[in-house]
DNA sequence: GATGAATGAGCGTTCATTCAT
DNA sequence: AATGAATGAACGCTCATTCAT
């Protein structure tokens, strides 16, 4: 039999373009891309049918990790409240040691060509955090929202913050705590 | 003597740029906006050095206009959760009738050579509204946050509002309003 | 001990070639064909060792099973004009059956890079053909033309024949028989 | 005015494709073609929207030639086995002073992707050959058949007997007169 | 022998920018 | 100033061929 395709090399690529798309935006080449994982400008096409295929394989990879980040450890029985806390925590530590890793988020969310699939593949990935924010909507004053517009306000609170964090730093941790009150008023009043 | 540059042209290079790439994105091409602007290749050249540069004045451009829109009426003289309010809903309404201005905004926020002197050109824009921000947040929970990320904040509520509402409409403005008690909760507590 | 040599995949090869090459031309990929064989990539360059080396191949099969067919069956006893008549009329029908060998044949006919190998094992395929040709062309008037011209040309007059004849069909064969005469008429007088 | 396009660009390209595509087939690149043109890949592009467009401009282009040079000075009032013979024996001079187009021309006959367009517009250029071989056909044996028959027939025939002289010279014109033969035969009886 | 992932040169085409007109 | 043809580096992607399994 032959050599089964190398799963080494799709995470070198992934990882790669993480490095790459976070420092030179979507613009970047596949070949740059493929040199900075270490492998030939033709596995990277063997691993991701086209360029696209790519950028929405990375997308669904990133977005399925900070999702996980978030989730690991969450403080199940405790008030909603605390749970938010903990993955926002959770997120805030993770964004701060992957700078790279928001900073190619930040450009894989403003892609053209990210798929349905793709969206649902996310989708999925926050189904918990979706089920958490929403009984955290329910008693308050948005519990006539769609959910879908508070998980996107939460989310856009949560980059603005991760965003002037990494811009700035918060040793202390007390703009974060600040911004996480902001959030919490906005979501539960 | 040499005639001078046509204003005109320059005026319908912007518009065209706000319509290509608002529905292709930034990569639509230099010749792509002059055939839209019903001017040449050339032409393009002779307003604006490089693309990039095209790029810069349509951002600092949207957004001024974005900010003489949302102070016009204000009602100085009124209590500040009015006056935001005035804006917010000016911001709504414009948003709605030019959604291509929006989706143009949308790519140019993310444009990575945006320089330092576009930043500084739209933070003078938004002096007038930083300024009503600042007031908002001194007497409330996020006194001691840093003005910017009091107006990041604000901006990424909005954005985030008016993706939404693009999205589905929203004819009796309630999502509206609920969302900006929700962006005033953040703000002011 | 070594396996030896499938000589089914090299038929499965040739066979698929022959569709693929006459459906797209000579671009098309050795993956292509290799996948239409049932057999991977490499299997392809087991039983070939170049692109090149299966175009020729395809072609010398092809002819040889040209001359086989037109030479199966013929009348030696019969009179030139009748020997040759048979072997037009095994061609028409071959080529009416399999038009996807005499699409690929069109093609293979002009590659580039045809050896003189292959030049000279379809001159030997044809070698009793030729015999025929030189009897026919000898009492005629054309010959003190070369053997090699008058092949040429009964070649070159059936096959305008056949692609005239797939194009539109010719249901009662007096289109044949027309193009018969007149390819004897050229040849014979 | 900016320049207009420079029509001894259009010519040179056209030119440099007959002789690269003569000596290496339709395979041989945009680039090499624009280098032998003495201009820069991008230029090939503004006279032609894609390689598929020069190859149909050039198709039309030594089609039309060919007519062209077949026609002239043809003795109208002549019998028409003469006026055939002296677009036969301008066909053989063209060629043999030309070898390239000649050899540009069988790789072009087989493209791929010849429009109708292009086949409209040689149908068009060839409409007195056609007229002629029409008069020719009508009183003989062929009347019947259809004109496009008695004409590939005749184009096929020319072929095989250029290819033939390319190869070996006759200088006498003897092999050229024994073939002219040969195809009236075959078209008028 | 058979497999198919890996390779990297090469392809057709695009496009920001220049400059002769 | 305005024009648009010309430029050529750069792009995404293909594919004949190799070779570890």
């Amino acid at each position: 039999m032959a050599r089964s395709r190398n799963p080494a090399h799709r995470r070198d690529l992934l990882a790669a373009a993480t490095r790459v798309f976070g420092a030179q935006g979507l613009g970047a080449s596949t070949a740059s891309i493929a040199e900075a994982a270490g492998v030939s400008t033709g596995t990277l096409f063997v691993h991701f049918d086209t360029k696209s295929a790519l950028v929405n394989a990375l997308y669904v990879e990133l977005k399925s990790e900070m999702a996980r980040v978030a989730t690991e450890g969450v403080p199940l029985g405790a008030p909603p409240r605390e749970q938010l806390r903990h993955m926002w925590d959770r997120w805030v530590a993770w964004c701060a040691t992957q700078p790279e890793k928001r900073r190619a988020l930040a450009h894989l969310g403003v892609a053209e060509d990210l798929t349905e699939d793709t969206r649902a593949a996310t989708r999925q990935a926050y189904a918990d955090i979706a089920a958490l924010v929403r009984a955290i909507v329910e008693s308050g004053p948005m519990h006539d929202a769609p959910l879908g517009f508070a998980l996107a306000l939460m989310s856009s609170i949560t980059d603005a913050t991760i965003d002037d964090l990494l811009q700035s730093p918060d040793p202390t941790g007390i703009r974060s705590a600040l911004a996480f009150d902001a959030m919490w008023r906005a979501l539960a009043g």
